[in-house]
DNA sequence: TAGTGGTCTAGACCACAAG
DNA sequence: TTGTGGTCTAGACCACTAC
C-alpha cells in the first residue's frame, strides 16, 4: 500500500477514535505531519485523497475539518474518488437467472469495442440488498479478455474475482444513466407492475489499459434503492 | 489561474489542435514536461485533473491516451471532477415560476443548518434544455449568505451571480437522488401525467468553508434528459 | 532491459481567513 | 499580522509495460 493511501487511512482512524463530527478540526498541517511522519507532499496527496472521498474538506488559512452525510439508507451510486468499497454496510446477495456464453450480440459490439463474432459470458441477475430486491442486472464480458467463468463465481462477486484471480486492473468506466417506465419482462423479475418508474445505468467498464471488458445494464428497483453523491466543486 | 490548470488547458488545446482521438497516445511525460516548461509534478497535477474530468486515462509504463465519450446528447449530472463547466453545448433557459423571501420552512431547517425563523429565499424555476422541459427546480438559500436576489437574476445563472457578484466561494455538495412517480402537482408543471417517472435530486450546496447555504429539489423531466458519468476507479 | 508513469522528499514561496 | 492550507520546483527512486 502507498504511503500516501497508508496516511489517508490512518486519519480515518484517527476521525473514528476520537469521534469527531461533522465540523469538527483536524490538528493543522503542520502537526499532521510530524504525527504521521510523511512529507508535506505526501500529507497533501492524503488529504486530497480523503477530501474526494467526502471525509474532510479544506479551508485555506482556516484548518481541515470533517465531513459527514448525515442521512442514512443511501447508496453510493459511485463515489466521487473511487476505489472505495461501497455498500459494504449493506448485505448484498445474488440471484442468477442465466448464464451463457454466447457470440456477442450485434447491438453490444459497439459497446465493447469488440470484434464481430467474439464470444462473450452473458449473465443475467438479480441482486438483493438487506433481503430486497434491488436490480436486474444484464451484463456482457468479453471472453477474450475474461477467459474463464462459471455460475459459482457469478454467484458472487464478479469483480473480486476479476481482480484477485485473473489479476486484471479495473481502470475507469462510462455510465450512462436515464429514467423511464418499466418494461413487462423487467417488471416481472423486479416484482413490480409494468409502467413503473426504473432508473436504468448503462455502464462501459474498461481496464486500466484502456480496453472496454464489460458492458452492463442494471434496472434499478426505485422502491427499495436510493442514491447519495458527495460531489466537489461546482457543477452547475 | 493556476499553473497546473493552465497546464491542463493547454494540454486540452492541444488535443483539440491534433484532432487526438479516442486511445490516441500523448507525447510521453517527459516530453510533455519540457514541451510546457512545467516541473513534473506540476505537470503530475495537470494530468491526474484531466483524468479525473475523463479527457485521458494513464498507463504506467506505457503512455498517456485520450478518452472520450462516443454518446452525444447525454447531460453531464455532474463530473467526477468538479469545476468543470457542464451543459455548455445546450441552450439552458429558465421560467420564474415563483419568487419569494419567507421564514425557512421547518422540513428545510435540517438540510441548510439554518436557525428557526431565518429568512430564506424561495424560488421554483422551470428550466429549459434546447426548448423543451428539462426540470423543476425548486430551491432555498440563506439570507444571511445570500443577503440580496431578485426576479431578474433569479432568471439567469444564480450561482454565476453568487460568485461573481457577491464573491462568495461554492465548496462541496451531497446530493441525494431516488426514482419515483411524479405527484400532481409537479406533472402539471413539467406537462406530464401523475404517476409518470420521475428522478428527484436534492442537492446540498456548502460555501468552501463549509456552510451550507442552498438546498435544492429537482425533478427531471423522464424524457428530455438522460446523464453520463465518467468515473475513475471501481466501485461495484 | 529499456521506457514510461507514479511516489516521495525538503524546502521556498504564495494565497487566503481570522483576529 | 499571523497562522494555515496550496503551489511549485529539482531530483532521487520505485513499479509497471512492452519488447
Amino acid at each position: 500500500m502507498l504511503k500516501y493511501q497508508q496516511t489517508a487511512t490512518e486519519i480515518e482512524a484517527y476521525i473514528e477514535q476520537h469521534a469527531l463530527q461533522q465540523g469538527d478540526k483536524l490538528p493543522v498541517l503542520d502537526q499532521l505531519i510530524r504525527q504521521f511522519a510523511v512529507s508535506k507532499t505526501t500529507m497533501t496527496k492524503a488529504l486530497e485523497l480523503l477530501e474526494r472521498k467526502g471525509t474532510i474538506f479544506q479551508v485555506r488559512g482556516s484548518g481541515i475539518f470533517v465531513r459527514k452525510t448525515n442521512r442514512k439508507g443511501y447508496i453510493e451510486l459511485f463515489s466521487t474518488q473511487g476505489f472505495k468499497q461501497n455498500l459494504v454496510e449493506h448485505d448484498i446477495q445474488s440471484k442468477v437467472l442465466s448464464f451463457e456464453l454466447i457470440p456477442c450480440p450485434e447491438e453490444i459490439i459497439e459497446n465493447l469495442g469488440s470484434a464481430p463474432g467474439e464470444m462473450v459470458y452473458a449473465i443475467k441477475r438479480i441482486r438483493y440488498i438487506d433481503g430486497n430486491i434491488m436490480c436486474l442486472e444484464e451484463s456482457y464480458y468479453r471472453q477474450t479478455i475474461v477467459p474463464y467463468l462459471n455460475r459459482e463465481i457469478v454467484e458472487q462477486s464478479i469483480f473480486e474475482y476479476l481482480e484477485m484471480a485473473l489479476g486484471l486492473n479495473i481502470g475507469f468506466s462510462d455510465m450512462y444513466m436515464h429514467v423511464g417506465k418499466l418494461p413487462d419482462a423487467v417488471a416481472t423479475h423486479l416484482e413490480l407492475t409494468a409502467g413503473d418508474p426504473a432508473l436504468t445505468v448503462e455502464t462501459i467498464f474498461h481496464l486500466t489499459n484502456g480496453r472496454p471488458f464489460d458492458y452492463s445494464v442494471i434496472t434499478y428497483h426505485y422502491e427499495h434503492s436510493q442514491f447519495v453523491v458527495q460531489a466537489n466543486g461546482l457543477y452547475l
